[in-house]
Order: C-alpha cells, then sequence, then structure tokens
RNA sequence: GGGCAGUUAGCUCAGCUGGAAGAGCAUUUCCCUUACAAGGAAGAGGUCGCAGGUUCAAGUCCUGCACUGCCCACCA
C-alpha cells in the first residue's frame, strides 16, 4: 500500500496500457440483452505519427466511449488506418527521389510493391501511439482502408454505384495538379489569396475601328479564347453583343455574347472565355455553344497554339504572352491586383482546370437525403451552427470526380473488353469484383483493367460501413447491431471532406445515417492562436508532454480546452496545471490510504455523522449531475472543470482538513465513520474521472479496491438525492467565519502556530446552534483555542474585529495586534459595507423594483442592506473604542 | 461578396433559462501545519470590445459598429 509522494506517471502508464490491451477490456461482443454504444475512429493516415490534433480527437472519443462503457452500454471503438491516396504515394515517391529514382523507373507493379513494404513497415506506428495513450478500442477490429475486407466493400460500392447509372465517365473541366499529375475533386483544392496583376487587353473589332478591353489575371489562357462575355443588361456593350472580334496573337475570329452571369461593375465588364481553363468560362460556353480549345496539357505545357509558344510551361508563355501583346499595342493597362488561386491539398502546386477524362460520381439524390436527413435531425452537430453550412454546401455539390491517375489506391474495378492486339473494342466497360471471364457482348475474352485509381476519400465515405464487413458479408451480424454507429468525433476541417461523404453513402447503401451525432471539434493551436505547423516550429509535440507531465496531464488539459466547435490555444502552462492536478488527486488518495492502516474493516454503508459529512455529499451528488450532463452532451470541457474544482476547492480544501479531526480520534469506530465517507466521496470522483485521466484513476481504484473490477469496468454512480441541501447554506456560514478569521490572521501577520481565543457575540439567533454545533471547525480550520459565546460582549482591548456568519468575532491579542493597523482595516471594512449599503437603498428606493421584482429577490436585498447596516455599526462602535 | 464564431483580471478561459463579476497560470504577503512546496492560507488585479435599445434590473436579451479568427463563393 506504499505510495510514492509523488505521482509516478511512466510506470503506471505502462502498466495499464498494457492491461487493457492484453485483458481485451475494450473488446466488444455482440449482446442482444445490452444496447451498443459505438464509434468509428477518424482512420489517421498512415503516414501519420501522433500529433496534437490525434490526441484531442481521440481523447474526446475515448472520454465518450469510457463513460459510456461505465453507464453498462455495450461500447465498441473501432480503430483503422487510411491508405491517404496522394500524401502516401507522395511520401513514397520522396524516398525514391532520395535513391535517385522515379515512380516510373519501377513501373506501376513494382512500385506498388515498395508501396506496401513502406506500409508494412511504418503504418501501424500511429495505432501503437494509440495504445501507448490509453485509447479504450477494439485492437481485434483494427482495420485498413485497403485491406482485404474495406476493398471489397470499395468494389461493392462502386459497382452498385455503377450499374445504379450514377457513375459515369466524361471529359470535363476538372482541377487537376500537375506536380501530383491527377485530377482532384473541388474539395480537394485550397485556395490562398496572392498578389498578382489584373491585365486589360484590347481585343479588335473585326468589321470597324473599335476594340473591346477584356480584364483578366490570366493573359496567356487568351491563346484559348473563344468568345467575349458582357452582361446583356450592360448598355455600354449592348450594340457590341453578336458583333465578331480578331483575337490578338492569334487572329482567331471570335463572337461577342451576352450572359448574365457576368458583372458589370467588375474590371471592365468584358470578360474573356477560355472553355477549357476556367469553370464559369466552361459555363458561359455550354450556354452559348462556344467551341473549346485545350491549350494547357496535363503537363502544365502549352499545345494547340501559335509555334512561338508550343510547349512553353504557363509562366513562360505568360511573359511571352504579355511581351508580344504590348509590343502589339494590345495591352491597355497593368494593375496591381490580390485574388485567390486555387492549390493542391497535398502538395500546393497551383492546379490548372483543365479538360480531362474521368469518372464522376452523380450526387444529386444522395445530397438530397442528406440533406432531408439533416433537417429531420436524423443527424446532429454538436454545436449546431454547422449544420447550416453542411446543408448549404450539400445543396450546391457538384457531381464528384472520384478518379486519380496515381498507382495507390483502390483501383477502378472496370474491364474493357479489348481483341487480340490489345485494342479496346466497343463493346461496354464491365464493373466486376475480379477480371471477367467471359465479354457479355462480343463473347471476348481479353480484358484491361481501368488504370485510374479511386478518391482516397471514396473508401473513407464507407468506413462505418467497411468495418463491420460490408460488401464482404452479405448477412453481417455486426453490420446490424452495431450500424448505425452512436457519434462522430472530428474536427471542422473534414467536415465536408468526409462527414458529408459518409452520410451519402450510408444512406444509400444502408437507407440509415450512419451516427445520429455529429461531435465537431476545434483545432489545437499554440499559446498566440497560431495554426501548430513545422514550418512555424512551434508544434507542440504531445510525446514530449507525455513524458514530461504524463499522459493523464495531457488528456486532461485536452480535455478541459475542448469546447465543442472551436478552437483552442494551449500552452505548456495548461498541462502543468492538469499534471499538478493528478498529483494532488494521488496525494489525497494517499493520505486516505494512509489512515486505512490498522482498519481493518469499514462501515458498509455511509452514515452521514455530522454537516461536513451532509455538505460533501450534497456536492458530490451536485457535481455528479453536472459531469453526467456535460459528457453526455460531449462538454468535456465542463465536466472536467467540475471534477477539478470539486476535488480540489472542496473535497481537499474542506473535507480532508475537517476529517482530520475524527481522524485522530481515539475512538477507532468515529475514525471508521468519516473514513468510510472519505472513500465514498474519493471513489465517486474517480469514477467521474477516470475517462479523463485512465491511468491514475485505475492505479488508485486498484489500491483501494484489491479484488474488485478494474475502474473502466466499473459502475459508474447513479444519480442520488440524500436530501442534504440544507447542509450547503449552514458550511457556508462556517466557511464564511473560518476565512473571515483567516483573514484577520493574516492581515495581522499572526503565524499558524501561535493559537489564540476568540469571542463570539451574537447577532444573529438563527445561525447560534448552527455555529455552535460545528464550533471545533473554527477551531481547527482557524487555529482558535477556545471560544466564548455570549450577548453583547464587551470588547477587550487590543482585539480585532470581524463580522461574520450572524457574528461579531473578536481577537483578543494583546500584544500581536498593531492598533493603527486595524483601525485602517476596518476603516477599509466600513468603506466596502457603505457602499453596499448605498447600492441596496437605491434598489429599494426604486418603487418599480419593490413592486415588480419578485418577492423574494426583494427580501434578498433587504437583508443584504440590514446586514451590511448592522456591520457598519459594529464596526463603528470598535473604532470608537479604539479610540 | 455571403456565413459562422470570438471579444470578461497581465495570459488561457468559465459564467446555464437576465437578479451582488469567477477559475487556473503569473503576481504580493505569510507558512516546509505529520496527503501534497507539483502544497496550504490570505491579498492585489476587471467601468465584461464600442454605441444604442428592451427591462425594476443586462457580461447575460435585441440592433448597429469595430477588431480577430474560421468557413463558403462562378473575386474575370
Amino acid at each position: 500500500m506504499d505510495m510514492d509522494k509523488v505521482y509516478n506517471s511512466k510506470e503506471v502508464e505502462k502498466k495499464w496500457s498494457k492491461y487493457w490491451v492484453e485483458n481485451k477490456t475494450f473488446s466488444a461482443k455482440i449482446d442482444k440483452n445490452k444496447k451498443p454504444f459505438t464509434i468509428v475512429i477518424p482512420p489517421a493516415n498512415v503516414t501519420g505519427s501522433l500529433h496534437m490534433g490525434h490526441a484531442l480527437n481521440t481523447t474526446l472519443q475515448d472520454i465518450i466511449i469510457r463513460f459510456k462503457k461505465m453507464q453498462g452500454y455495450n461500447t465498441l471503438w473501432v480503430p483503422g488506418t487510411d491508405h491517404g491516396g496522394i500524401a502516401t504515394q507522395n511520401v513514397v515517391e520522396k524516398l525514391l527521389k532520395k535513391e535517385g529514382i522515379t515512380k516510373y523507373d519501377l513501373g506501376r507493379e513494382k512500385f506498388l510493391e515498395k508501396m506496401w513494404q513502406w506500409r508494412s513497415e511504418t503504418g501501424d506506428t500511429i495505432l501503437d501511439q494509440l495504445k501507448m495513450i490509453g485509447c479504450g478500442l477494439d485492437w481485434d477490429r483494427v482495420s485498413f482502408t485497403m485491406d482485404e475486407s474495406r476493398s471489397k466493400s470499395v468494389k461493392k460500392a462502386f459497382i452498385q454505384l455503377f450499374e445504379k447509372g450514377l457513375i459515369y465517365r466524361g471529359k470535363r473541366l476538372v482541377n487537376w495538379c500537375p506536380r501530383c499529375s491527377t485530377a482532384l475533386s473541388d474539395i480537394e483544392v485550397e485556395y490562398e489569396d496572392e498578389k498578382s496583376n489584373l491585365w486589360h487587353i484590347k481585343y479588335p473589332l473585326r468589321d470597324s475601328d473599335g476594340y473591346i478591353i477584356v480584364a483578366t489575371t490570366r493573359p496567356e489562357t487568351m491563346l484559348g479564347d473563344t468568345a467575349v462575355a458582357v452582361n446583356p443588361d450592360d448598355e455600354r456593350y449592348t450594340h457590341l453583343v453578336g458583333k465578331t472580334l480578331k483575337l490578338p496573337l492569334v487572329n482567331r475570329e471570335i463572337k461577342i455574347v451576352s450572359d448574365y452571369i457576368i458583372d458589370k461593375s467588375f474590371g471592365t465588364g468584358a470578360v474573356k472565355v477560355t472553355p477549357a481553363h476556367d469553370v464559369t468560362d466552361n459555363e458561359i460556353a455550354k450556354r452559348s455553344n462556344l467551341e473549346t480549345i485545350e491549350i494547357i496539357d496535363i503537363n502544365g505545357k502549352m499545345i494547340n497554339v501559335p509555334a512561338k509558344y508550343q510547349g512553353l510551361s504557363v509562366e513562360e508563355a505568360r511573359k511571352e504572352v504579355v511581351k508580344d501583346l504590348e509590343e502589339a499595342g494590345f495591352l491597355a493597362k497593368i494593375e496591381d491586383y490580390a485574388h485567390s488561386v486555387g492549390r493542391c491539398y497535398r502538395c500546393s502546386t497551383k492546379v490548372e482546370p483543365l479538360m480531362s477524362e474521368q469518372w464522376f460520381l452523380n450526387v444529386g439524390e444522395m445530397s438530397k437525403k442528406a440533406v432531408d436527413a439533416a433537417n429531420d435531425s436524423k443527424t446532429v452537430f454538436h454545436p449546431q451552427s454547422w449544420k447550416r453550412p453542411y446543408i448549404l454546401w450539400l445543396e450546391n455539390l457538384r457531381d464528384w470526380c472520384i478518379s486519380r491517375q496515381i498507382w495507390w489506391g483502390h483501383r477502378i474495378p472496370i474491364y474493357y473488353c479489348v481483341d487480340d492486339k490489345g485494342n479496346r473494342t466497343n463493346c461496354k466497360p464491365i464493373a466486376s469484383f475480379d477480371k471477367p471471364k467471359e465479354c457479355p457482348h462480343c463473347k471476348g475474352k481479353n480484358f484491361v483493367q481501368d488504370e485510374d485509381v479511386l478518391d482516397t476519400w471514396f473508401s473513407s465515405a464507407l468506413w462505418p460501413i467497411s468495418v463491420f464487413g460490408w460488401g464482404e458479408n452479405e448477412n453481417s451480424q455486426d453490420l446490424k447491431y452495431f450500424y448505425p454507429t452512436s457519434v462522430l468525433a472530428t474536427g471542422h476541417e473534414i467536415i465536408y471532406l468526409w462527414v458529408a461523404r459518409m452520410v451519402q453513402f450510408g444512406l444509400e447503401f444502408m437507407k440509415d445515417v450512419p451516427y445520429k451525432d455529429i461531435f465537431i471539434h476545434g483545432i489545437v493551436r499554440d499559446k498566440h492562436g497560431k495554426k501548430m505547423s513545422k514550418s512555424l516550429g512551434n508544434v507542440v509535440d504531445p510525446r514530449d508532454i507525455i513524458e514530461k507531465y504524463g499522459t493523464d496531464a495531457l488528456r486532461f488539459a485536452l480535455a478541459q480546452s475542448a469546447a465543442p466547435g472551436r478552437d483552442m490555444q494551449i500552452s505548456e502552462e495548461s498541462f502543468l496545471a492538469a499534471r499538478n492536478f493528478a498529483n494532488k488527486v494521488w496525494n489525497a488518495s494517499r493520505f486516505i490510504l494512509m489512515n486505512l492502516e490498522g482498519i481493518d474493516k469499514l462501515d458498509e454503508k455511509i452514515k452521514a455523522a455530522e454537516l461536513a459529512d451532509e455538505w460533501i455529499i450534497a456536492e458530490f451528488e451536485s457535481t455528479l449531475e453536472k459531469v453526467k450532463t456535460a459528457y453526455d452532451s460531449y462538454n468535456t470541457d465542463a465536466a472536467a472543470r467540475e471534477i477539478y474544482d470539486f476535488f480540489w476547492t472542496k473535497y481537499c480544501d474542506w473535507y480532508i482538513e475537517l476529517s482530520k479531526i475524527r481522524m485522530t480520534s481515539s475512538d477507532i469506530n468515529v475514525k471508521r465513520q468519516v473514513l468510510s465517507i472519505l472513500i465514498y466521496i474519493l471513489k465517486g470522483t474517480l469514477q467521474l474521472l477516470s475517462p479523463v485521466m485512465p491511468f491514475i484513476t485505475s492505479e488508485i481504484w486498484q489500491i483501494l479496491n484489491k479484488d474488485e473490477k478494474i475502474i473502466a469496468e466499473s459502475v459508474f454512480p447513479k444519480t442520488k438525492d440524500s436530501g442534504f441541501l440544507e447542509s450547503l447554506e449552514k458550511m457556508r456560514i462556517m466557511q464564511d467565519i473560518i476565512v473571515k478569521i483567516r483573514t484577520l490572521r493574516s492581515e495581522m501577520n499572526i503565524s499558524p502556530a501561535v493559537q489564540i481565543e476568540a469571542l463570539f457575540d451574537i447577532l444573529d439567533e438563527n445561525k447560534e446552534k448552527t455555529v455552535k454545533e460545528n464550533e471545533h471547525y473554527i477551531k481547527q480550520l482557524a487555529k482558535i483555542i477556545s471560544i466564548q459565546f455570549g450577548k453583547n460582549i464587551e470588547r477587550p482591548k487590543n482585539s480585532a474585529l470581524a463580522v461574520a456568519g450572524g457574528f461579531e468575532i473578536f481577537l483578543p491579542l494583546e500584544g500581536l495586534i498593531d492598533i493603527e493597523k486595524e483601525k485602517s482595516r476596518l476603516s477599509k471594512e466600513i468603506a466596502i459595507a457603505k457602499q453596499e449599503v448605498e447600492r441596496t437603498t437605491a434598489k429599494l428606493s426604486n418603487e418599480n423594483f419593490v413592486k415588480r421584482a419578485p418577492k423574494a429577490e426583494v427580501e434578498k436585498i433587504q437583508t443584504r442592506l440590514n446586514d451590511a447596516t448592522v456591520k457598519i455599526e459594529k464596526i463603528n462602535e470598535s473604532l470608537k473604542f479604539l479610540g
């Protein structure tokens, strides 16, 4: 039972993280008698290692899981990792680059071997780290988005959607990353402001002398222009609509068209239209039946342009075009201009919109269903402020480009019939799990598979169903029992990228949402509010925090700062404070255990013997309620704060201190009685705290109850009302008196070692009984040797005065008191009391207040006025007495 | 351009349905009191972003503004 004076987190953490895994504490089996509570973890990329974001995200989920488990749910938290598509391929490509080779040198097959090798070597790092920080995951259910089972889900989903006609192939304008050499979906593009120019270019009319000026941020694309567009209501240009222009440098004839999308007030009100390389232009082109000329290829090089520009990069072409326009007199002016530029979310390269043959998913119907689900509260955001942006996004969603021109990922399960020479036939492509045996159209037996892979988010979107074997096992009992899951916890950065798509796929394949509650937490920032990033050098590594302060401190600090939906600024001090709290818990427990020495048996039932007992029980019951409510609504911050406040400022500072009176009693039964309450409250608090700080609470719990279940499997305290509410007010009176006396002692510089007497002059007879019954509290905590009660007690010479708890309290301080100091202190007290009199009098003399405010409120103010008046009177007497 | 948050003590933040401004860290004084100096006791520190309004009463509700951050958008 020996406990170190300081909590040693390292040993305890090693012990328990191992225990939970080895004993399969958090493994879940179907149990139809229990309600399931399920969470699927947001699968971390295999490239990842634990950072603050993970630590926060997984801590929050673990808190929920541990809480629900103690409440009797059959909890399941599914772990796993994501193959991470482009991001992961980029990592391995970089490694290859160091060896001086490219993926093309290796070829697809060999490159994929490298990828798998790398993934098997380092891909589980993050999972091991999650074990370390105590996550209550079911380690028998580790899933990976590219393992066999998950791959079957992906294929099944694709085939089903394809056969339903929702997946189609088409040549469309897509976001192209020239560096990754792949298409990206709309949300994989991040926009960033950039200082640039607005070039004003003259486009001469073919049939007259005039010209029209267009303004553009991308002059090089003028080589691919097929029209100029103006707003039909723009009077400056109405007479020109339908006229023909001669495109400078190219000399192609293009028309002036009208389109309502054009903003009359922007630039010159006339816009050059490049349908192949701009989204808006592409739409204008569709409406006006314009020709589309591709002038940039997938490598970012110019094509289909006059010879002198052919093959140039976009940047080079821009310089040349601007120079040539200027020389030929077509450049009207150049303005400074800031606008946002799309960049690849994986490598930050500027994205090039261009025409490309891709696979698309028609999301119209799925979006509608997801919107309905949100409107019908089948999905609920915490905080709810995310609902609107989420719905808006879904409503404006365009078809999802799901194909990627990379190698790492789920290869699209589409097979093309080919002839003997390997050329594609005209037969319809076939969507299939495996290579088809025979083409149903031409009976041919040769096929090639589509070269592209699926967007990594396609498999992520299936996660809540794929982890339960959807697609592999037609009759998955797990899926029936655990789906829909209970809550999804994630940061707001992937609401669209991931959350929305899971909902869409859940509704599509399971006819039900994947989870009801969507718990959105913030992002961890540094103490200056900056996003943590390697380049800024402000990254706080959770592993360093664990090393220095312990995992429980890390978890507590994160939980405490994580108000739903809000970003949090976190600094070293918060971890330090949490570590200190852990130590406090440790030492309070140590105190109790020390006093347990030699006590063989405790009382079975707790029995409140005096005021402090009733009070701490009432306080605990109220704390329990608040903590439960907080956990249930994902307000871990409130839960952490409530527990901290209760344990430290109520249990430790008051109850334990008061318990010492009985603890030193020679009567073993007295000691036994108070210990039973001390332990009852301690155990209860440990249970409230254990979802947040599982390690230290597990350890103490085990020391306390050698043979009982571990705390993670214990039953969470049930709501109770012992009817001790009156004790709260009584205790408040006692605390008021004790604090006032302490303040006097402190201000008079009287050492705690000096025991002094006190005279209590009774002012309020209603409080007399309570104070007399509990005078030993005052003696113990205010270091008073004896108390003499009486009425109209004459103030002793050289004494200090306090008015508190319905008493005028004199402390005779012969030889200890500084009369001048006492006088000035009393004057200050009087000033404060006078303010109180002013405030309350003002209120009470306000007719409207007395008339309209609730009675209780008026009485309260009246009492305050009376108290202050008495106080002033008494202090004045004392001042006179002092001379 | 639209939307959403935030603005309370030097710093990080609590303050639920409106009724006397709170915590932690930092700071000052005293204390190694036999659970804890990673501690205890006490103190100092705020006209709750600004301006209006509703109300007997506003940090709390309403309107407008300012600043900060985030998200969205077809910013040529």
